[in-house]
Order: C-alpha cells, then sequence, then structure tokens
DNA sequence: GTCGATCATCGTTGCGTAGC
DNA sequence: GCTACGCAACGATGATCGAC
C-alpha cells in the first residue's frame, strides 16, 4: 500500500530524460545560458524560465541540460536543473503546469480526486488561467487552477514571487472574480526539496502577499507542493502556508 | 468525415527605450 | 517620473489544408 506521497509522487512523475552535466557560466539574458560541458565545451542553452531565477543562476553551479537534437530550434539544449547544493532545483516553468494538470487527470489531486477533465490554457476576462477543470460527470461548477512555479528559499520557507509581478496579481483578482460563481485554486509548485512551508515575499512585493491574503479569505484555495526532484520531476508533499 | 502535418497566433517575464 | 510598447526563444493551441 502506497502512501498519499508516494501515489502522488508516482503519478505525476515526470521523467527528464537523459541530460547532460556542465558549470552554469553565465545568464545571458532571460533566455539564454552559457553552460561549459566537459566534452563540448562552451554552449548556449535555452532558459525555459523567463522570470529573475532569483538566487538561482549562480555562475560556477552544477547544472544539467536536455538535448533537444531539434534542428529547428536555435539552442539544441534546454537547462533543466541547477544544483543549489542541499538540493537540485527545477527550473523549467512548464513543469509545473504539467505535474498539477496530471495529478488533476489521474485523479490524485488531494481533495479533487474527481475532478479529472482539464482544459489548459482557458481564456478568462483580461487573462488566461492555467487550467480549467471539471468534474467527471459533469455536475457542479467549475474549478479555475492558476499555476505558480516557485524556486526562492530562504532557511526552510519557499517564497513566491522572486521579483514584482503585476502580472501575478492580475491573476489573483482574477480568481477572486471567479470565485463569486465557481471554484478557484492557486497552485504553487516548488521544484525542490527542501522547504517545510510557503510564504509570499513581502519583502519583494508587498502589493502581491496583501493580495494573497485578500483573496484566501475570499474563498481563493491556496495550495503549496513541493517536489521530488532527480533525473525525474514528481508532486511531492504539500506544504504548509504561512501568512 | 477523419486524420495528420503545417502554420500562425498568443502568452510567458522583465529590461530598455520612446514619448508624454 | 510614469506609461506603453518591443523584444528575446519557446511551447501550447487552434486554424487550415491535403490525403485518404
Amino acid at each position: 500500500m502506497l502512501r498519499p506521497s508516494e501515489t502522488l509522487c508516482k503519478a505525476t512523475s515526470i521523467s527528464l530524460g537523459p541530460l547532460e552535466e556542465g558549470v552554469l557560466v553565465s545568464r545571458i539574458n532571460r533566455f539564454v545560458a552559457q553552460v561549459m560541458l566537459p566534452k563540448k565545451g562552451l554552449v548556449y542553452a535555452h532558459c525555459p524560465n523567463s522570470g529573475s531565477m532569483l538566487s538561482c543562476c549562480e555562475p560556477g553551479r552544477r547544472v544539467f541540460l536536455k538535448n533537444n537534437g531539434s534542428l529547428v530550434r536555435k539552442y539544441p539544449f534546454t537547462w533543466e536543473l541547477i544544483d543549489m547544493g542541499s538540493s537540485l532545483v527545477g527550473i523549467d516553468t512548464n513543469i509545473p503546469n504539467r505535474l498539477v494538470s496530471e495529478a488533476f487527470r489521474l485523479g490524485v489531486f488531494p481533495g479533487y480526486e474527481d475532478f479529472r477533465i482539464v482544459r489548459r490554457e482557458v481564456k478568462t476576462g483580461d487573462s488566461r488561467l492555467d487550467m480549467c477543470v471539471l468534474r467527471e460527470d459533469g455536475k457542479g461548477g467549475r474549478l479555475w487552477v492558476e499555476v505558480k512555479n516557485c524556486t526562492l528559499l530562504l532557511g526552510k520557507t519557499a517564497f513566491f514571487p522572486d521579483a514584482k509581478t503585476l502580472r501575478g496579481q492580475r491573476h489573483l483578482r482574477e480568481l477572486m472574480r471567479l470565485k463569486k460563481n465557481d471554484e478557484s485554486m492557486l497552485v504553487f509548485v516548488i521544484q525542490r526539496q527542501e522547504p517545510e512551508a510557503f510564504s509570499p515575499a513581502d519583502f519583494i512585493d508587498p502589493d502581491y502577499g496583501k493580495l494573497l491574503r485578500d483573496a484566501i479569505k475570499e474563498g481563493v484555495k491556496v495550495v503549496a507542493f513541493k517536489c521530488k526532484v532527480k533525473k525525474i520531476v514528481c508532486l511531492h508533499h504539500m506544504v504548509p502556508i504561512r501568512l
């Protein structure tokens, strides 16, 4: 009999495939990094995280790249992981959406096991939310879900955002608006293993922190998961939200 | 009518720049 | 000082087209 966290991890597990280890030389811009590979020398890799990546892009860190082998792409390598010493950290912002989507689709999202019909990237109002989830039998209302990737860690607490985010604030307002007729949820996916709690980063964006607290008061469900990150990534444990 | 391939569009984040 | 916009590289999605 698997424990709940093991069931969640097994169901949502995403393999990163064969990875090449190297050393981060520099993040040239938000989309491109320079990495030194032992056998191939200096290569350019696409960075699938256009956020600030505060504390997660220090030159000299061990990083792992995936070679997509695509002739179409400008940079065939994609930067997937960085070794922060205490843990590997996943940087790909697409992974959290896939993890959460799979958790719903396979009926293992804690407390929402009967919400299994997932529509991705659904336009609503002025923005587009990551997913709209429905019950399998079509009964009941919709569940609107916005997924946020979180990598910033201080001590044993994960923080979001890692830069001031007007867009994030817009998403929170949209979730509060949708809550009037449907359910709405914000899911923070922490792509690292160490955190024991999650908090809004008031020292970076106090407006976002205030809005998050308002959203919770209004009934928007907010949850945070930490992940197992190795050559696979999976949702592992929920961690408490500290406001 | 169905299926697969191809193409276009949109969204992603934050910096730099132009215009007011 | 503030606001609006373009830009970077990629993935997801929807539209369109041709083949069967």
